[in-house]
DNA sequence: AACTCGTCCAACCGCTGGATA
DNA sequence: TTATCCAGCGGTTGGACGAGT
């Protein structure tokens, strides 16, 4: 049952701080050979190491493109709005952040910033209490950083299969939907209500195909789970949650046995896997950040086109050619 | 100088989920 | 379908180091 676990801890692994010897032989195998099997690797490098550990050192401190030096504040700012927009997916706030690891980011989120937002909540909640008393009248406030975001949980998820839609047959207004299948199938009054948008998802669909998949073409807006307000992403969706919800219908199994069915998008996925990294412009995490969140009653503004950076498209569409 | 305490961060650990036989 | 492999993720740990007493 399971899988058996990376290094027994009877082995003579050595474990701790790296020495320098060490890191030269897994830089210098790794520079031959490339990195990958990391499990075979310290035995075929000569290294008495757990292979997980190897792969830590490599990607956390011996990649050449690892960006030294202290954290800008740029990057700091960055990282609180990815932290509020995407909480601690510290692997995909990396991704954001050409040259620092996760592990650097989480460290940091830990020691410096986590206490700073602390601190800040308690001074805005200070800052409340007293406006509250008319002889100090409210001025704008204005914190550094804003805490209350409802997170978008994101997955770093392969799709193994497009998932578009037309802006023009976006629908106008927000609409519920239930994307685990098992809550979908405990709400049966929901049922109908769900079709219907699966329906209209899948006609939007069938008529991006049609057109060919031209350039106004996106993924699937946010949609609000309306009472608890929690904000997924298309990204969340695995194509078997449409299917699931569409098999009824029929519209989108349709869709994605199509010509296009092995279309690959990859979406929020670290910089070190050997894979695409921007996915989000800055653009869009401004309005993500303070567009999208600034009205604390709307959430989402479905009306705005830019949801997911073109550029993923793009350059995704080029691979299809 | 010696000790304590807090901070930082590299490394470890346990778990997850996709891939594969 | 199931068991296993494997890479990756996020939480936690513990040693190094600096500041304060």
């Amino acid at each position: 049952m399971g899988r058996s676990p990376c290094c027994s801890k009877d082995e003579d692994l050595k474990r701790g701080a790296w020495t320098a010897d060490e890191d030269k032989i897994l830089i210098d195998y790794i520079r031959v050979h490339g990195h990958g099997r990391w499990r075979n690797l310290p035995q075929k490098a000569g290294l008495k190491r757990c292979g997980k550990s190897c792969r830590l050192r490599w990607l956390n401190y011996l990649r050449p493109d690892i960006k030294r030096g202290n954290i800008s504040s740029d990057e700091e700012e960055l990282i609180i709005r990815l932290h509020n927009l995407l909480g601690n997916r510290w692997s995909l706030i990396a991704g954001r952040l050409p040259g620092r690891t996760d592990n650097e980011i989480k460290n940091y989120w830990n020691t410096n910033l986590s206490k700073r937002m602390k601190d800040n909540k308690d001074h805005n909640k200070e800052t409340t209490t007293s406006s509250s008393n008319p002889k100090h009248p409210q001025t704008e406030p204005t914190p550094p950083f804003k805490i209350d975001f409802p997170v978008i949980r994101t997955k770093a998820t392969k799709c193994s299969k497009p998932l578009l839609i037309n802006n023009n047959a976006r629908q106008s207004t927000p609409v519920p939907l239930l994307l685990d299948a098992s809550a979908a199938a405990a709400a049966d009054s929901e049922a109908n209500n769900n079709k219907n948008i699966v329906s209209s998802i899948a006609s939007n669909h069938k008529e991006v195909l049609s057109k060919n998949y031209n350039s106004n073409d996106e993924f699937l807006p946010f949609f609000n789970e309306d009472d608890d307000k929690e904000i997924l992403s298309n990204t969340d969706l695995l194509i078997d949650d449409y299917c699931n919800l569409t098999d009824a219908d029929g519209g989108l199994n349709d869709l994605i046995n199509s010509d296009v069915s092995d279309l690959c998008y990859e979406l929020l996925l670290s910089p070190y896997s050997d894979q695409p990294t921007t996915i989000f412009s800055d653009d869009i995490l401004n309005q993500w950040t303070h567009g999208y969140f600034d009205d604390a009653d709307d959430h989402i503004n479905h009306d705005d086109d830019s949801i997911i950076d073109r550029h993923c498209h793009q350059s995704n569409a080029k691979e299809i050619e």
